[in-house]
This record gives structure tokens, sequence and C-alpha cells, in this order.
RNA sequence: GCGGUCGUGGCGGAAUUGGUAGACGCGCAGCGUUGAGGUCGCUGUUCUUUAACCGGAGUGGGGGUUCGAGUCCCCCCGACCGCACCA
């Protein structure tokens, strides 16, 4: 009797599999084709058991679309650009490149041993030139398609290491390494015009059925379609050059209530006020300080300054509201300028209180409700409301009827129009960085902005840099910097800014098609193998990266590197949750602090942890996201060293749908563990078994359900469910008295179901059963349907809907026998007491509810 | 602040989408094998009451729709994800 021994099983089928390159993926027009995408990593170094758990998923996709017959491509790159290398580079020299190759280096050797059915041939990092020239060339096609322009944005500026700064090296409004105050700054950045495709892209998501509904509606209300008036208030004095402010309200219906006017500090009226007025300077410069990220402005204290100004209500010539500069105006949304309506908008509300302006209601809950108001009233749309100051005659109406009424007022009236916006901003894509991909334009004194020749691609990166002064080393390279005019030949420089990581993860899905062409795509490839057919990621990325790759895209069919049909690249999109871990903690007698262990120090008995060393009780904080600083992270490489790869694939499908959290725990692992050696411990003994037994065909039935359960579970991400199938056809199988050869059968079936979870136990015993060939390659079985049908059917029976007793009955009894035969049941009697039911209800083959 | 998701035994979670709540696994308990333990096998395990049967309660909290609600609707509480320069 041999067992269970993952260290010798698992390398020996991988090198099968490498042998046949199995999993190479070549076009075959005979075949109907798959191609599964996970999200391609960053290279940290360290394979994270999150990455385990997203690959697996994508594998078991792969590998059970193979066993269907299908033509499958499965490959897997590097989003290798990006700060990390940076921050390394600053921190401990080493060049970026050196870096991220080295990484990449170490996360394969950690991958390989789980046994993905990659397809490595395809292989590409997004720092090797090969792949950014080709971006570059996409980049220039864009700029010829008019989908790429110039134009000034606000960065992070740390004021003390004079450089730009990502948000998240932003906290608390300071520079994360200087401490310093960060403001925001204004630069001239290059912007890929996705709001002119905001449109497509919305009306796109009604196409992708196979997406999380969560996933569209989060980037519908991204994208933010608002339909609104339009109108301008004349200014009463204003400053040379500003005669009125145009403003964009999508509540049209409260522009009777209005009491003050709010503009953005980036404002076009405001920068004029600030170059004039000392006080307004000073405000502005006081609301630059902090980050530039939404949720910091919009978190910010509400503060606004009086401008003095005052402007004329285009309905109430007699009413001047006051303008002020107010930090929670957006430049980027509307027209940066606003009216508030403080009865009807909780902001304005605010903002009302605190520099005591008027709070006039447009409509109110009730005809004679009290106008005094002590917050702000705010019903839904499309409640319908008494209007004390409406535009129309109708006073009852709902809030949309009154939008377009008032729209219609307006428009009739020569104040505005209506104009529908969209949240969407154009996308920056400069950054001020060494380690992204290099924008190929050079400036020119002569010919300003010039693209460079395609001939010229890719243009490298310079070699040699150093990180030891703050900003972009490609500034301070002159060599690299310089050159000559594409256009002119007179001497201009570089573009050196690089492009957002953002780019390179847009199109890669794309490049995989054709990873090795001297183009960005190959038509043929791209037509047999485009679109992702399933796309598996996490939902962090369900805005922006899912955005972008759409927009890119779209652009790519402009420019011709794609086909029409692959306008939306992702067929089908699955987004897993991420896998947790308890965090250890103890507190540090001489200030309480928490100090965090790591589990190899914690034991755990009568449902409490202690410390190993000392037995002090430990605070155990569950399901926390795996962080190394919190010493909860675990090691796929420790896992797969002890019990296998299967086992940790196993158990990362096993306990959680694949959409949830999963909280890796020791004893899952364990458990998982035992349970492949048990399958492996069956398998052998029926082996060996011979002769006939009894209940062949009731194995059968199980195995058919099985079969059905788990290729359902398969089909919709079930994954878990299906686990719990195969469970539970081990433990019949195990203690079935079938014949050897119903059970040689029954376990050649469970080799084939669990193969594609864990493929190499699952070829082992395909081997032991005397399989033809690898399991990797045979065919999924099928459930055979006159095997499913059951004759009899268990029916609950519900005495005012909870459940009191049962009963089994023909699958086609008639109501009436399924109503007599529950009346007779104790259960059933004892509810009546004598009485008779006040109803019943029966639904065949499901339950039967009696009112009493 | 805005947008999105989730909340079920001691624990991870299941529930054909409005029809037997707790599948499957962990843990725990008992029995067997081994005989030091572990492994392995079998049985039990929502809570409460009870010797047991019979009952009662029960899916974060409160209310509603329905013959019937974990599932649908409203309010509240808590946790998590995203917010445009992290990837």
């Amino acid at each position: 009797m041999s067992s269970y021994t993952p260290s010798q099983i698992e390398p020996r089928w991988q090198a099968a599999w490498a042998e046949a390159e199995t999993f190479t993926a070549r076009r075959d027009p005979a075949r109907p084709k798959y191609y599964v995408l996970e999200m391609f990593p960053y290279p940290s170094g360290r394979l994270h058991i999150g990455h385990v758990r997203n690959y697996t998923l994508g594998d078991v996709v792969a590998r059970y679309k193979r066993a269907t017959g299908h033509n499958v491509l499965h490959p897997m790159g590097w989003d290798a650009f990006g700060l990390p290398a940076e921050n390394a580079a600053i921190a401990t020299g080493t060049h970026p490149a050196d870096h991220t190759y080295a990484n990449i280096e170490e996360m394969k050797t950690q991958m390989r041993p789980l046994g993905w059915s990659l397809d490595w041939s395809r292989e590409f990092a997004t720092c090797d030139p090969d792949y950014y020239g080709q971006q570059q060339a996409l980049f220039l096609d864009m700029l010829d398609a008019g989908l790429v322009y110039r134009k000034n944005a606000v960065v992070n500026w740390d004021p003390v290491e004079m450089t730009v700064l990502a948000n998240e090296q932003v906290e608390d409004g300071k520079g994360w390494r200087s401490g310093a105050e960060v403001e925001r700054r204004e630069l001239t950045q290059w912007f890929f015009k996705i709001s002119d495709h905001a449109e497509e892209l919305l009306d796109g998501l009604d196409t992708l059925d196979n997406w999380p509904s969560k996933v569209k509606l989060m980037q519908a209300n991204w994208i933010g379609r608002s339909r609104g008036l339009q109108f301008s208030f004349g200014l009463v004095d204003g400053p040379e050059g500003h005669d009125r402010i145009e403003v964009y309200t999508t509540r049209p219906d409260t522009l009777l209530g209005a009491s003050f006017v709010g503009i953005s500090p980036d404002h076009p009226l405001a920068k004029t006020l600030e170059a004039e007025d000392p006080a307004v300077a000073a405000f502005c410069a006081e609301v630059r300080r902090g980050g530039t990220s939404e949720e910091a402005i919009e978190t910010a204290e509400k503060r606004g300054h009086d401008t003095g100004l005052r402007v004329r209500h285009p309905f109430d010539t007699s009413a001047e509201l006051p303008v002020y500069i107010a930090n929670f105006i957006l430049m980027d949304y509307g027209t940066g300028a606003i009216f508030g309506c403080p009865a009807h908008d909780a902001r304005d509300f605010e903002f009302a209180q605190k520099y005591d302006l008027p709070v006039i209601p447009t409509f109110l809950p009730d005809e004679d409700a009290s106008t005094e108001f002590s917050q702000a009233y705010v019903p839904l749309k499309s409640e319908k409301v008494f209007y004390c100051k409406g535009f129309s005659g109708d006073d009852w109406q709902t809030g949309e009827a009154a939008i377009e009424a008032a729209i219609d007022f307006c428009e009739a009236n020569g104040v505005g129009h209506a104009v529908t916006k969209y949240r969407l901003r154009d996308w920056g894509l400069s950054r001020q960085r060494y380690w992204g991909c290099p924008i190929p334009v050079v400036h020119c004194d002569a010919c300003g902005v010039v693209p460079e020749r395609k001939e010229n691609l890719p243009i490298e990166l310079p070699r040699d840099v150093t990180f030891d002064v703050p900003g972009n080393p490609l500034d301070r390279h002159a060599t690299w910097r310089d050159c000559d005019c594409p256009a002119c030949g007179q001497p201009a420089r570089r573009e050196t800014d690089t492009m957002d990581t953002f780019v390179d993860s847009s199109w890669y899905y794309a490049r995989f098609t054709a990873p090795k062409a001297d183009t960005p795509t190959v038509a043929e490839d791209a037509d047999y193998w485009m679109n992702v057919d399933q796309y598996v990621g996490g939902i962090e990325h369900a805005i922006l990266h899912l955005l972008y790759s759409r927009f890119f895209a779209r652009a790519m069919k402009i420019t011709g590197h794609l086909p029409e049909s692959a306008s939306e690249p992702f067929d089908a999109l699955f987004t897993q949750g991420m896998v947790t871990h308890a965090i250890y903690t103890t507190n540090r007698p001489m200030d309480g602090r928490p100090v965090y262990h790591y589990p190899e120090e914690v034991e755990l008995r009568d449902g409490k942890a202690f410390l190993k060393d000392t037995g002090t009780e430990v605070t155990v904080i569950p399901s926390a996201k795996m962080s190394k600083s919190k010493n909860n992270v675990v090691d796929p490489l420790k896992i797969v060293d002890t019990y296998g790869a299967d086992t940790a694939r196993w158990f990362v499908l096993s306990d959680s749908p694949p959409e949830r959290d999963v909280e890796w725990t020791a004893a899952g692992a364990e458990a998982a563990n035992r349970h492949l050696g048990r399958v492996y411990r069956l398998t052998d003994e029926i082996t060996a078994a011979e002769g006939s037994g009894t209940g062949d065909d009731d194995l059968m039935r199980e195995m058919h359900r099985t079969i059905r359960d788990v290729t359902a579970g398969l089909e919709s991400f079930g994954f878990n469910a299906a686990i719990a199938k195969l469970y539970g056809f081990t433990n019949t199988l195990s203690k079935s008295q079938a014949g050897a050869e119903a059970k040689r059968t029954a376990a050649r079936t469970l080799a084939q179901l669990m193969s594609p979870m864990t493929p190499h136990l699952a070829e082992e015993m395909w081997r032991m059963l005397g399989g033809d060939g690898m399991v990797v390659n045979a065919s999924w079985p099928q459930a055979d349907e006159a095997m499913l049908v059951d004759t009899q059917v268990t029916l609950p029976i519900q005495i005012n809907g909870k459940r009191k007793a049962e009963i089994v009955v023909a699958a086609d009894a008639s109501k009436a026998d399924v109503e007599a035969l529950a009346l007779e049941q104790d259960a059933v009697q004892r509810a009546l007491d004598g009485g008779s039911p006040k109803k019943i209800i029966v639904v065949p083959g499901r339950i039967v509810n009696i009112v009493v």
C-alpha cells in the first residue's frame, strides 16, 4: 500500500505536461477557442496567497474548458512598471530594471510548482522594450487619430522634495517621506480623450451580460451621465472680462431657492480675483494645501470665501446672490460653478449655516409644512412633493417632472438650455517618473510638440540613471533628453514624462494574442483569440482598470489594431474576494501598544489562543486583510512545501464562494490535505479490489448526479459547492459495497471531476486506474439523464409555514393524493386539533403548506 | 463625503433564486483501530426546554409584503472595497 506523496507526484506530472507542450496555445480553426485570463501580477517578488487564489480560479476554468473540447489560451505576464521599483531604488540603490527582472524570476520559480496550465511561451513584461515600444506605436496612432491631447492639470507637489507625489504618497495632506504639507500645483500633461467615449462606454455596459451587475453599476455611476440645465448668472460690476458666471445644475427645480453662487478655487474668475485681492489669494492658497484626491477634497471641512461680488437671479431680478469661492466645488465637473440651494442639498445647507445664508424651500413634504428647516429636505426624485416655488402649474409633482418643467420653462424664457453631462474626466496619463513607458514625442522650439518617427521606436529608457536626487532622473539625463527634432532636425528635447501604468495594463490582453509581433497586434491572431472569454481578477479593479481597458479596445479599433467585435474585450468577468487571515496580538506591558505574533508562535486550546513561549493569552482578530506589518501573511511556498500544490489549490477553492473573502486557516489546509490523502488511499484500495458486490446501480446513480452537480458548479463559479459534492461522492464511494468494476468507473470519474482543482493527484489516480493517456487530455464526463430521474420525492409538510413533517410520494403523484397523505400525518392532526384547515397549498414536487 | 458590497451555529460557509435553514468542511464529544500520542475508521453535534418524546426560538437589529422570507421592500447598526498619480 503506497501513500500520498505530493512532493513526488507533482513535479512528475508538471514535467509530463511540459514535455508534451500541453498548454502551448496554437491557432486551430477546427476547434472552438477559449481565452482565459487572470489579471497579471505586479512582480513584487513574493507570491501572495491571493495570487494563488486568483490563478487557481482561472486555472480551474482553463482546465475545465480544455476537457470540454476547447482550444484554450491561458497566458501569463507581468505588470512590471510602477512606483515600487523606484522606491526600492531610492531605498537600496538597486536599479529598477534589475530589481524588477530579479523579482520576475523569483516569482516565476514560486509560481511554477502550483501546476497552473499556463502558456509560458507567451510571457512578457510591460517593461520589456519589445512591449512598451509597441505601446509607443499605439500612442502615436492614437495621437494621429485625435485621441490624445495636452492640457493643464493639478498634481500633488511636495515642496521639500520638489517632486510630484502619487496619492498614496500623501498621508493626511503631507508627503510620506518629507512630512511637508503637500500643495496642489498645475502642470501641462498628456490626456486621453476618454470622455468623448463616455456615452458608448456607458451604453456598452448593457451588452455585458456576464459581468457582475455591481461592477456595471459602479462603472455607470463613475461615468455618471446626468441631464441638467446650463445657464448663466449675470455679474454685477464684475472684474474686467467677467460679466457672467456659467453654472450647471441637475436640480433646476430648486433654482428659485438659490441663495448663493459658489465657484471652484480653480475657476477663471477665482484666478482673476486671486491676482488682485490678497485675501482671495490667501484663501485659495489655503485651499490648495492638501492632496488632490477626491476623497481628501470631499471629506475636508466645507469652507468658503465671500468675494463681495453679486450676481442677478435670472427670474427674480430684485434678488442679488453673493458669490463664494468654495473648497468643495471641483473645476473638473460641470462648469466649476454652482448655485447653492441650502433647502434641498445637505452640503449647501451646512454651508448656509456656517455663513448665515437664507434657506429658501422650493418644495415641501406637505402644503402646510413649516418652511423653517433644521436640515436639508432631499426626498427621492421619484417622490411627489408640494412645490411652493415651482415652474409649472402643478403644485404636487415628482422631482423628475419638476426638473423637466423647470428646463422647459428656462429654455422658453431664454435662460440656458438642457445639457447632458458626464462625471467621467479625461484620463491623465503623464507621470513625472523614470520607471514607465516613455511618451514618444519631442519638444522643438521651432515645430512645437513633434511625434517620434515609428522607425525610431522603441524609445528606450536610458540605463545609466541614479535616484540619489529627488525628481525624475530623465529630466537630468542630458544625453537622453537632448535630441534632434524628427521634423526639422534642429536640437530639441524629448518628453521626459512617462506613461501611467494603467496604460500598460489596458491592452496586454490583446498583446497576448501575438506577443512577439513587430506591430501591436496581428489581425489573424486577434481575430481568432479575441475576446477574452473569461477574465478573472480582484474587485478593486472594478472601475479604473476595466474602464480604461474598455476604452483602449475602442481606441485600438479606431487605430486599426483590433476588430470591431473586440470593442468590449472581456466577454465575462469574475471578481474574486480576498484571502484573509487571523491576526494575533498581545499588548506590550510598558505602553499597551499592540505586538503582532506569527501564527507559528501561537497555540490554540479550549477555543482560546496562547503564546507557545510564555502561555500569555493572545487576542485573535479573525478575517483580517493580510499585511506584512501585522505578521499575518501566509506564505504559499511553505504550504506547497508542507502539503503540496494540490492541497493549496483545493483549500483556496473549497471553503468560500470565490467572489467572497476566504479566511486562510491552518486547520483548513490540514483538512484539505487529509482529504486528498483519503482519496489517494481509496484509489489505491480500488485498484486492488476484485469481484462483484452490491449496490452498483446506486453508486452509478450517485456518480451521475455528482457529474451533473460538479459540472454545474464549474460552469457557474460555484467551485466551493462543486468541492462539497466531491466530498460527498468520496464518502459514498468509500462506503459503497459495489463491485470492483463499478468502483473503478466511479473512481476514474472522480479523478476527472477533481482534475481542474487538483490536477496532479488526478493524473496520478488516472494512471493508477488504468486511464487512457493523461487525464488532462480526457474529455469531460457526461451525466446520463436516464440515471438522474427520481421516481420518488420527499415533500416537506408545513403548518403555517413551519416544517412539521415530511412525506415520500411518487414524483408524479396528484395534488389530491398529496393533500390526503399530508393530512394523515400525526403532526398535522395534532396541529389541526380536530378542526379543519383554512387552506392547503400544494406546490408539486416542492412543498405542502397547511394554513390552520 | 460620494459610489458599491456583505452580515446565517463555537468557526469557514450551503440553500436549484420566494418553498425542509445549517449541505460540505473545521472544531468539539463518544466509540473502534492503534494501543503512548498522532494517523485512520464509525457515530453525534443550531440554541433552548426535556431522562427522552413533544414543544419553543432562530439567518446583525427593528418594521412590512406573502399561504410561505436567509432570499423581496423600508429604516437602523456594523464590516469591507473604490474614489481618477498604488497596482
